[in-house]
DNA sequence: AACTATATGCCAAAGATTCTCATTTCGGGC
DNA sequence: GCCCGAAATGAGAATCTTTGGCATATAGTT
C-alpha cells in the first residue's frame, strides 16, 4: 500500500508524493527524468509544480525507494527501487533499456574492492550499444 | 609527441589544443571537470575561454583521445584515454578514484551482452563507496 | 607573405536543477 | 470534526553546466 511506503520512510503522505509514486510504479521498466514525470502528471491532469518533482525525487531517492542514474547524455532518470538490485543494458540507437543481473559480477565487485580496502556502498554498470533487432 | 596525436585525428594543431591536451597528459589519475581544465589553464596564465575547453573536450572525445564519465553529482568528468580500458572505485567521502580491470568481469558481460542479442559499444562499471583508510 | 578554412573568445542562450518565499496542506491534539 | 504549528507545495527567480552565434584570430597551404 502506497501511504505505508511514505509512512515508512517518515515522510508526510502528501497528494503530490503520492502521485509520483504511483507514475513510478506503474511504469514497468521504464526510466524516468524528473521532466517526464512532471509532464505526464500535468497530462493526467494533475496540478503540480516541477520542482515540487525534483524535490520529491530527491527525497525518495534519499529514503532508499528510488534509484537515480546518469546514463549518456548527462541528465538523471529515476526509477522505482523494487528491491532487487540490477545493472542496464542501453541502446544508443533506441533508448530501449534492460535490466539484468549477474552474480559473478556482483561477486567478483566484492572481491576487487577487498582487495583494494574499499567498501563498496553502491555500483553502476551500465553497458551502451545497441540490440540486434533494431 | 603531442601535435601529432593531433594531427593523427584530423584536428589542427592549435594553442588551446596542445595546453588542454598537456593538462590531460600530465595529470596522473585524476578526472577532470571542463571548468576544472579552465581554471588550471587560467592559473597557469593561459588566456583560453571555457567553451574552448568544452568544445576541444568534446572533439577530443569524439577522435576517441579522451573519456568522459558521469561520476554521482551529475558533471562530466574527463580522462586521457591511455588505450587501456578500465573501470572506477569511487570514494564518496574524499573523492578518490581508482581504476581497475577485471577480465571476469569484461568477458562476462559480453556474455551477458550475447543473450541478449545485444552489440555493447562501449560500457561503464563504478563502484562508490570509500576506502577503509579515509 | 597572402589566402582560405578553421578555430577561438566572448557573450548570449538553452537546459537542468535548486532556491526563495508566500501560501497551502498534513497530522496531532482538543 | 476543527484548530494549530510544522512541513510541503507552487511559481518564478536564480544557479550551474553546457552549447550556440558571430566577429576576429590562426593554422596550414600556395
Amino acid at each position: 500500500m502506497n501511504s505505508n511506503d511514505l509512512k515508512n520512510v517518515g515522510l508526510k503522505v502528501t497528494l503530490p508524493r503520492m502521485r509520483i509514486l504511483e507514475i513510478l510504479e506503474r511504469s514497468e521498466g521504464e526510466h524516468y527524468t524528473a521532466e517526464d514525470v512532471y509532464r505526464l502528471l500535468l497530462d493526467a491532469g494533475e496540478e503540480i509544480g516541477l520542482a515540487t518533482v525534483y524535490r520529491v525525487l530527491t527525497q525518495f531517492e534519499a529514503a532508499g525507494l528510488v534509484n537515480r542514474h546518469h546514463f549518456e547524455g548527462g541528465h538523471a532518470v529515476f526509477e522505482l527501487n523494487r528491491g532487487s538490485h540490477h545493472d542496464h543494458m542501453v541502446s544508443l540507437k533506441s533508448g530501449k533499456v534492460v535490466e539484468f543481473v549477474d552474480d559473478i559480477i556482483e561477486e567478483r565487485q566484492q572481491q576487487i574492492a577487498k582487495e583494494h580496502g574499499f567498501k563498496i556502498t553502491g555500483h553502476t554498470l551500465i553497458l551502451y550499444g545497441e540490440f540486434e533487432d533494431e
